[in-house]
DNA sequence: TGACGTAATTATGAATTCAAAATTAAATAT
DNA sequence: ATATTTAATTTTGAATTCATAATTACGTCA
């Protein structure tokens, strides 16, 4: 019998992160907001303790800023904010791009292929939320093919924050062909197992993408 | 008047998390120990609520592992790990050289130069806890230099898992003779400004004090 | 009307309490 | 004596309570 078998049943506080990550990604608490405590106590059921633990983890995380005294407040997406993130992001997906090359296998280097495909197939159908999925599936894939969690839990985290700015639905024409060639280069380089290039190539894509967000942040002022 | 002018009364967690950070990093709590919550709470004077919602903070900051239902416990340092704290830190660094070489001033430069010389003479002395406490210095200069506070509070993160390890202890003259010349490598690339020169220098930095520390790991054994 | 001050209300931070789980100690059987 | 149950104790996770701070509502006066 395996000892190790234990019922994992996580904690409450981990289990509201999960929640309040998501409700603060996908913009039902949309930036800048007053988070709701009681409120959110009441929809999950929970009381204000591990409430309150979540909300003091998503602050180290950067998705909530605490005011003593005064409770919690969604974090706003400044363009401050971003250019700070946005090279550090770089670094990592970089880094991601060189491991992935040391270790990736065939069989992964297929997976991305495919999703590849797809998304392509998105694009030409002007489908942009499927487009971003599949586009999201390919660099999780490549952070995965790195092997490092380390790295994967740094990158996801900066990437949540990125990701709550709608920037999509402000994607030109124009940016969003330039997006899928380059995506056809972080291809080609993988399937050459090129890691050096791939990192430079997922590097200039991640500075593309901050044009797409600095465009949409200043639109918004 | 100045309405900005509050008075900053910062919760408990947060001075907790300063303290308990200390307490683990100085290795007063070894890897691998339970984490003596009660006593804590003694000691420190506070209830057991803000004493677990900094427990689960340094939880994600990869300072204490949480077991549900059986505790917190001070984390390991393994192999394992380090081979994928080290990449990372690498990247940071090599983006920190970088960033720093586009932004520093001659002031801040001079400012390393002055602890460079002070690391050396200390080097010459065999004085091993001066010459890594310049040493700190140099580094952390040369990240605020970069004036990036996204990357800041991720290297900070990841230095501060490493430096539980005391490696130092195991740090041979020949190794150390190479930190020196590095060292010196790091200087010249910042007096030259050249960002591209002094990530790649920083990054073998890195690489060789890995060794030293893996070194250090596996006499443990 | 609106600026100011005061009282009532609500929200926050942290201590306390309490049920459930885990650990230790004791008791029993082999 | 050594396993194996069972009971007592401690620890943990989370709800509740409570003092204090912040906010809102109200009343007063220029």
């Amino acid at each position: 019998m395996n000892i190790s078998e234990t019922i994992a049943r996580p904690s409450l506080h981990v289990e509201l992160l999960d929640r309040l990550r998501d409700l603060i990604i996908e913009g039902t608490l949309p930036p800048g907001t007053k988070v709701p405590e009681r409120e959110l106590c009441e929809r999950y059921g929970v009381s204000r303790t591990p409430m309150r633990e979540a909300l003091k983890v998503l602050a180290v995380d950067g998705l909530v800023w605490l005011e003593p005294n005064r409770g919690a407040w969604v974090s706003k997406i400044t363009i401050e904010d971003l250019e700070e993130v946005f090279p550090v992001m770089g670094a990592l997906e970089a880094l991601s791009g060189e491991l992935a090359c040391a270790n990736i296998t065939e069989e992964e280097i297929e997976v991305i292929r495919k999703t590849h495909l797809e998304m392509v197939k998105h694009y030409k159908a002007r489908n942009l939320t499927s487009y971003f999925q599949s586009n999201q599936r390919i660099h999780e894939a490549i952070l995965h093919a790195a092997g490092n969690s380390e790295l994967t839990t740094m990158y996801l985290s900066l990437a949540a924050r990125v990701r709550r700015a709608r920037y999509l639905a402000n994607m030109t024409e124009e940016r969003w062909q330039k997006a899928v060639d380059e995506h056809e280069q972080i291809l080609a380089a993988l399937e050459k197992r090129d890691g050096t290039a791939l990192g430079q190539i997922l590097r200039q894509h991640l500075s593309s993408k901050f044009e797409t967000v600095r465009l949409w942040l200043e639109s918004k002022e």
